[in-house]
RNA sequence: CCCCCUAUAGCCCAACUGGUAGAGGCAGUCGACUUAAAAUCGAUACAGUCUGGGUUCGAAUCCCAGUAGGGGGACCA
C-alpha cells in the first residue's frame, strides 16, 4: 500500500510547455507588460539588439542573440530600471529586390511578408520587447528621416559628390564602399570586386577619424577589446609628413611619408595609375604607354592586385621631379601597387628602405641608396629597421648619424623652413561611399538640375518615395538604377528655378538606414521630428547593445560617426551612442556554421516546436559564455528541458502561503538561497549567463532535497528557494518562470516582481576550512573560526601530527607563509 | 607574412584575478520506485589545467618559447 506525501494531496499536473506558452503569451500581450514608458521616474536602462534583415524566417542565431540580450533588459527591469528594449527590422536591402525580380513582384510584398513571419516568431520567442515601438526602415514614415538625415549632412558639407575610381561588384551591380569590401571580394556575395571611374554621393566620414579615434576611451573595457582594435586598425591612423616635389612643366606633388628621414635614398617618384593625377603629368610621347598600362590593370582584379608577392610594374611619365633634399632629379612612374585613395596618391620611391620600392627599382634598374645604416648581420633587401643615418647629408642638411626619431624631427623641420614640408598625420579611412544602383533602399533626396545643380528636396516634400508600379524585371540592376528607366518617376520641376530637372536615381546604402535606427525607437511615429531631442537624450546612449562581431566596423563605426555627426548639429549631447557592447557567439552545428551546402542547418521553428520556447533559450544561454560558439551538436535542448520541468515542480511542491517569514525556514537552504542570490548579481554585471544558470540549477537541486528529505514542502526556506528560482528564471524561462510565479500564489508578471536582497548574515560562515600546505603542496586541513589571528592560526597548524611529521622529515622549518584565515604554507627544509 | 584571442574530466563549461583544481550540465556507472520500461529521485568514478622553460613560499592564473584552433590585417608609403 503506497502513502501519499502531502505534497500529492492536490491534483497534480505535469509540465507542458505547450499548455504554458499558450496561457501566457497572451496574457502579456494584453498586458503591455513590457511597454516603456518615457515619463518615468525610475532610472532607464535602454537595452538594444542589432535588427534583423526579413530574409525568411528567424533562425537559430537570432534565437541566440535574442535570448542573450534579453537577459540583461529582464534583470534590469527585475532590479527597478525602467527598461526600453524595442525591435525592428533592417528591410531595405537586395534579397527583398532578387526575389522581386525572380518572381514578378515588387520587393515590398517579399519584405513585410518576411517582417510578420519573423514577428510573430519573435512574439512566440518571448523578448521582453516594447512592441509599441517597432519600426521598418522601408516604411515611407521612417526612410522619410533618412533622407532628411541626408540632406542635414549634405547642409553641413558631409555628404558631397565625387568622380573617383569605386569598387564595383559585377555581380550586385552596384559600387560598395570600402568597409563592404573584404579582401578584394564583395562583402555580400564574395565575387571579385572590380574598379569603375563613376560619380557617387559619399559622407565626410574622414573629418571625424580623430574623433572616431580618441573616443574609443570611452568605450575601453566595455566593448569587446578586438572590435576595438579592429576599428583602430581601420581608421589607420599615422603620422608622418607631407613632402613636396617640384616635377617639370611647373607642378608641384605633394607625398605623404612615414619616413620623411629617408628623403636622401629617394631616387625616383611614383603616382596611382588609376588616378587623374596621372593623366595631369604624362608628356604627350607617353600618353600612349599609360593609356596601354591602365587597359592591361583592367583585367587584373583587386584580389590579384593585392597579391604582396606580385611583381612591380609601372610606366614612365616622362617626366622628372627634383628631391627636396638633394636636388637630385628623379624619374615619375605611375604605377599600380601605389593607391589613388590613400594620402595623395603618390609616393617618393626609397628602395633602400621600402621593400616595395626595392622590387620596383630593381625592376627598372634605378638607384638604390641605403639611407640607414643596417646591423653588420643584415642579409636582407630594403632596410626598414632602426639604425643610424648614413649618406643623408647635402648643402646646409645632415642626418648623417641620426637615430631615426631624431632624423625625422630634424627633416621635418628643413622641410617646414623650406617650405617644402610639413608634418603631418594621415588616416587610412576613407570617406563613406553611400550611392548604391539598386532599386530596394531611400532614394537620395536631390534634384539635379542643369541651371541650378545639385538641389535638395525641401523638406515638405520627403519622403521622395520609391514608385509601387515596377515590378520584375523592370527592377532588374543594369549598371545603373533601376530608377533611372522610370522617366515619369525621374522628371520633376526644379524647386530653385521650376525649370525641367531630374531626380538623383541611385538609393542609399542600406547602411545609412541602420545608422540611426537605436535613436529612432524614442519616438516611431514622430511626424513632427527625427527623433524628439530630449527623450533620445534621456534614453540613450544605448546602455547594452547585442548583436554579431560582423559589424564590428561597418554598421557600428557608421553608427559612431552619424552620432557624432547628429551631435554636432546640436540635436543630441552625447558622442557615443552604444556605451556597452556584447558580441554573441555563433550558433554552429559540428563544428561548423550552419549553412545550406553543408546541409547541416538546425531549423529554429522544428526547435520550438519539440522542446518549447523556454528550453531552447536555456539552452542558448547556458550552453557557453554569450561570447563564445554553442555547437549545437554538443548540448541539449532536452536536458534543458528536464530542468525546467524540475524547477517547475519545486513551485508546485510548495505548501507554504505567499508572504510567509522564511526567516524562520531551514538555515542550511537559506544559505543557498541567498548565496545565490549575491552571486548572480555579480555575474549578471560581468555578463556570466551561462554561470547564472549553473547557480539556479545548484539552488533548485538544494531546494529539492529540502523538500523530499528535509524541512519539507511546508518549510518558508522552500518557497523562498522557489521564488528566486522563478525570478531568475524570468531571465531566460519566461513561460516557465511566469507559470511558476503564478503557482506560487502570485499576481503576474514576475518580468515586474522585485529582485530579493539577499541577507548579509546568512552569507558569512563561521569557520572556515583552513589549508595548511608544506612546501607548496596540500598536506592537511584545519576548520577554523574566520576571524582567527594569523599567529593563532600558523600555531594550530605547526601543531598538526601530520604537519609536524612533514616539517620533522624535511628538515625543520624555514619559513612560514600565514594568509588567515585560508591558508598556511609551511616552508621547510 | 604580421597582430590579437583561446586551450581545464569523454563533451559543454566553473574556479573569489597568485592560495584546497570542480560550481552546473551532457554522456557513463550504480541504486530506489516499477511486473518491466520510460519518467522521476538518489549516489558515484573520471582530469592535475596543450608542451617546454622561468618568476614565486605557492602558478590553470604572471613572464618567455613553441604547438593547435579561432579571428583580424596584409602593397596604406
Amino acid at each position: 500500500m503506497r502513502c501519499a506525501p502531502v505534497s500529492e494531496t492536490a491534483e497534480k499536473q505535469s509540465y507542458d510547455f505547450r499548455t504554458i506558452e499558450a496561457k501566457w503569451l497572451p496574457f502579456w500581450e494584453q498586458d503591455g507588460t513590457f511597454v516603456a514608458k518615457s515619463a518615468d521616474d525610475r532610472p532607464k536602462k535602454y537595452v538594444c539588439d542589432m535588427f534583423p534583415y526579413p530574409s525568411g524566417d528567424l533562425h537559430m542565431g537570432h534565437a541566440e542573440a535574442f535570448a542573450i540580450g534579453d537577459v540583461p533588459a529582464r534583470y534590469w527591469r527585475l532590479r527597478g530600471y525602467n527598461v526600453l528594449h524595442p525591435v525592428g527590422w533592417d528591410s531595405f536591402g537586395l534579397p527583398a529586390e532578387n526575389a522581386a525580380i525572380k518572381n514578378n513582384a515588387h520587393p515590398a510584398e517579399w519584405t513585410y511578408r518576411n517582417i510578420d513571419t519573423q514577428a510573430t516568431s519573435f512574439k512566440r520567442y518571448a523578448i521582453s520587447t516594447d512592441w509599441t515601438r517597432r519600426l521598418h526602415t522601408s516604411d515611407e514614415m521612417y526612410y522619410r528621416w533618412t533622407q532628411w538625415l541626408f540632406l542635414k549632412l549634405f547642409e553641413q558639407g558631409l555628404a558631397y559628390r565625387k568622380d573617383s575610381p569605386v569598387n564595383w561588384c559585377p555581380s550586385c551591380q552596384t559600387v560598395l564602399a570600402n568597409e563592404q569590401v573584404v579582401s578584394g571580394a564583395c562583402e555580400r556575395c564574395g565575387t571579385p570586386v572590380t574598379k569603375k571611374a563613376l560619380n557617387q554621393w559619399y559622407f565626410r566620414i574622414t573629418d571625424y577619424a580623430d574623433r572616431l579615434l580618441d573616443d574609443m576611451e570611452q568605450l575601453e573595457g566595455s566593448w569587446p577589446e578586438r572590435v576595438l582594435a579592429m576599428q583602430r586598425n581601420w581608421i589607420g591612423r599615422s603620422e608622418g609628413a607631407h613632402v613636396d616635389f617640384e616635377l617639370d612643366g611647373d607642378h608641384t606633388v605633394t607625398v605623404f611619408t612615414t619616413r620623411p628621414d629617408t628623403i636622401f635614398g629617394a631616387t625616383f617618384f611614383v603616382v596611382a595609375a588609376d588616378a587623374q593625377l596621372a593623366t595631369e603629368l604624362v608628356t604627350d610621347e607617353q600618353r600612349e604607354e599609360l593609356a596601354a598600362y591602365r587597359e592591361q590593370l583592367k583585367s587584373v582584379s583587386d584580389i590579384e592586385r593585392q597579391a604582396t608577392d606580385r611583381k612591380k610594374t609601372g610606366v614612365f611619365l616622362g617626366v622628372h621631379a627634383t628631391n627636396p633634399a638633394t636636388g637630385a632629379q628623379m624619374p615619375v612612374y605611375a604605377t599600380d601597387y601605389v593607391l589613388a585613395d590613400y594620402g595623395t596618391g603618390a609616393v617618393m620611391g626609397v628602395p633602400g628602405q621600402d621593400q616595395r620600392d626595392w622590387e620596383f627599382a630593381k625592376t627598372f634598374d634605378l638607384p638604390i641608396v641605403r639611407t640607414v645604416q643596417p646591423p653588420e648581420d643584415f642579409d636582407g633587401e630594403a632596410y626598414t629597421g632602426a639604425g643610424e643615418a648614413i649618406n643623408s647629408s647635402h648643402g646646409d642638411v645632415s642626418l648623417d648619424g641620426l637615430e631615426v626619431e631624431q632624423a625625422k624631427a630634424t627633416i621635418i623641420e628643413w622641410l617646414e623652413s623650406q617650405g617644402a614640408g610639413r608634418r603631418t598625420i594621415n588616416f587610412r579611412l576613407r570617406d563613406w561611399l553611400v550611392s548604391r544602383q539598386r532599386f530596394w533602399g531611400a532614394p537620395i533626396p536631390i534634384i539635379h538640375c542643369a541651371a541650378c545643380g545639385e538641389v535638395p528636396v525641401p523638406e515638405e516634400q520627403l519622403p521622395v518615395a520609391l514608385p509601387t508600379n515596377m515590378r520584375g524585371e523592370q527592377l532588374a540592376p543594369k549598371g545603373q538604377s533601376p530608377l533611372a528607366s522610370n522617366a515619369e518617376w525621374v522628371s520633376v520641376s526644379c524647386p530653385r528655378c521650376g525649370e525641367k530637372a531630374s531626380r538623383d536615381t541611385d538609393t542609399m546604402d542600406t547602411f545609412v538606414d541602420s545608422s540611426w535606427y537605436y535613436l529612432r525607437y524614442i519616438d516611431p511615429a514622430s511626424t513632427e521630428a527625427i527623433f524628439p531631442t530630449e527623450e533620445a537624450n534621456n534614453w540613450l546612449p544605448v546602455d547594452q547593445y547585442v548583436g554579431g562581431v560582423e559589424h564590428a566596423i561597418l554598421h557600428l563605426l557608421y553608427s559612431r560617426f552619424i552620432t557624432k555627426a547628429l551631435h554636432d548639429m546640436g540635436l543630441i549631447n552625447f558622442v557615443e551612442p552604444f556605451r556597452a557592447l556584447l558580441n554573441q557567439g555563433q550558433v554552429l552545428n559540428g563544428g561548423r556554421a550552419m549553412s545550406k551546402s553543408l546541409g547541416n542547418g538546425v531549423d529554429l521553428g522544428e526547435q520550438l516546436d519539440e522542446f518549447g520556447v523556454d528550453a531552447v533559450r536555456l539552452t542558448m544561454v547556458f550552453a557557453s559564455p554569450p561570447e563564445d560558439d554553442v555547437d549545437w551538436a554538443d548540448v541539449s535542448p532536452a536536458a534543458s528541458q528536464k530542468f525546467l520541468a524540475r524547477a517547475w515542480r519545486l513551485a508546485q511542491d510548495v505548501t507554504s502561503a505567499p508572504g510567509v517569514d522564511p526567516s524562520a525556514g531551514a538555515q542550511r537552504l537559506r544559505v543557498v538561497t541567498h548565496r545565490a542570490i549575491a552571486d548572480a548579481q555579480t555575474l549578471l554585471d560581468d555578463q556570466k549567463y551561462n554561470v547564472v544558470i549553473a547557480r539556479v540549477m545548484e539552488l533548485v537541486n538544494a531546494a529539492r532535497k529540502e523538500l523530499d528529505s528535509g524541512a519539507g514542502p511546508a518549510d518558508p526556506a522552500v518557497r523562498e528557494a522557489a521564488e528566486f528560482t522563478a525570478q531568475a528564471l524570468s531571465l531566460v524561462a519566461p513561460y516557465t518562470a511566469e507559470d511558476m510565479w503564478a503557482q506560487l500564489g502570485h499576481e503576474p508578471s514576475v518580468a515586474n516582481s522585485a529582485w530579493p536582497s539577499y541577507e548579509e548574515a546568512l552569507l558569512v560562515q563561521d569557520t572556515i576550512t583552513a589549508v595548511v600546505q608544506v612546501r607548496g603542496k596540500l598536506r592537511d586541513k584545519l576548520e577554523v573560526p574566520v576571524d582567527i589571528t594569523e599567529q593563532e592560526l600558523e600555531q594550530q597548524a605547526l601543531s598538526l601530527p601530520k604537519i609536524q611529521k612533514y616539517i620533522a622529515d624535511d628538515g625543520g622549518v624555514r619559513k612560514v607563509i600565514v594568509r588567515a584565515p585560508k591558508l598556511v604554507n609551511v616552508v621547510t627544509g
